[in-house]
DNA sequence: GTTACGACCTGCGAGC
DNA sequence: TGCTCGCAGGTCGTAA
């Protein structure tokens, strides 16, 4: 499922191939993949057309080309959204969504996601701080932990104001952008916290050892390319990460913890699963 | 204002 | 073999 760090690998690939390309033409193959888009297929088409890209950008699991027009084309990957680039005679991909041409790139852009949970839409940049532009749609998007002007001193004070169970706070991509379920997990192992601890019974010290273990598992992932289970996350080449064997955690149902050796537990938590050490992180 | 929860969506695998 | 059902989970809207 594409995290930040397999959000990080998609941008750095698509910042090498299409900056400084010019769009030629957009089909849009599926209505879903625009629904945050206010026009008609046609009007998104017509307003990419002629457009250059002249930087790929990203804000936790938001990425955005800037165009020359002072537009920004706005991507989600959601859960299983990839963006390839692909020779111009290449077979269409089962869930092929949007296809973009280029006037000065032989190659094609293609946005393809099988749940249908990701999508594109343009967007009007806005002011987020000094010399700093964000679409408006990723406003709300609190700074990620790649991000160089990311305050864990910051994040620390607010989470320990919520109230609410640690997990969901990691969770809050206003609180801090870019974790997903993989590394919530990760780093709640690297910190021997059980998922339901409250956040106001975190101690400052305790909370900016999390948010250390976040950063440190997001960037050790992204050293390998990211977490692939299975092939709905790739590169903008079509190739998978590496990460999934440096987990600890995520996935590892009825493994040992490679800290004690007491097998991995599933919970059911939020609609979906949470992995942890019943030894290591116990509640309370 | 804050928190909790359901809905959205599709392919895959397990179970019958 | 073929069918049904649960599961995967990021984000947003709505309810409390």
């Amino acid at each position: 499922m594409p995290e930040l760090p397999e959000v990080e690998v998609v941008r750095q690939g698509l910042a090498e191939w299409v900056t400084n390309k010019k769009i030629e033409t957009v089909t849009v193959l599926h209505p879903r993949a625009i629904r945050n888009f206010p026009g008609t297929k046609k009007s998104f088409s017509n307003q990419l057309s002629g457009e250059k890209i002249l930087t790929v950008n990203r804000r936790g699991k938001y990425m955005w080309m800037e165009l020359s027009s002072g537009r920004a084309l706005v991507t989600h990957l959601g859960m299983s959204g990839q963006v390839l680039i692909q020779k111009p005679n290449h077979e269409p991909e089962n869930h092929l969504r949007i296809r973009f041409t280029f006037s000065n790139y032989k190659n094609e852009m293609h946005f393809v996601d099988q749940r249908t949970f990701g999508g594109m839409h343009i967007d009007d940049l806005v002011d987020f701080s000094a010399d700093e532009l964000v679409p408006s749609s990723v406003q709300h998007i609190a700074r990620d932990p790649f991000d160089p002007k990311f305050e864990p001193d910051q994040v620390v004070e607010k989470l320990r104001l919520k109230k609410t169970e640690i997990k969901r706070a990691l969770l809050d991509q206003t609180l801090v952008s870019g974790i997903g379920n993989i590394y919530a997990d990760e780093s709640l192992w690297r910190s021997k916290l059980h998922w339901a601890t409250p956040t106001s019974g975190i101690s400052k010290a305790k909370a900016l050892e999390l948010i250390g273990h976040a950063t440190d598992v997001m960037r050790e992932a992204l050293a390998e390319g990211g977490t692939s289970f299975d092939s709905l996350y790739v590169d903008v080449n079509g190739q998978s990460g590496y990460f999934e064997r440096g987990l600890s955690a995520y996935g590892r149902e009825d493994e040992p913890c490679h800290r004690c050796g007491r097998l991995i537990v599933r919970d059911s938590f939020m609609n979906r699963s949470s992995f942890r050490c019943p030894r290591c992180q116990r509640l309370g």
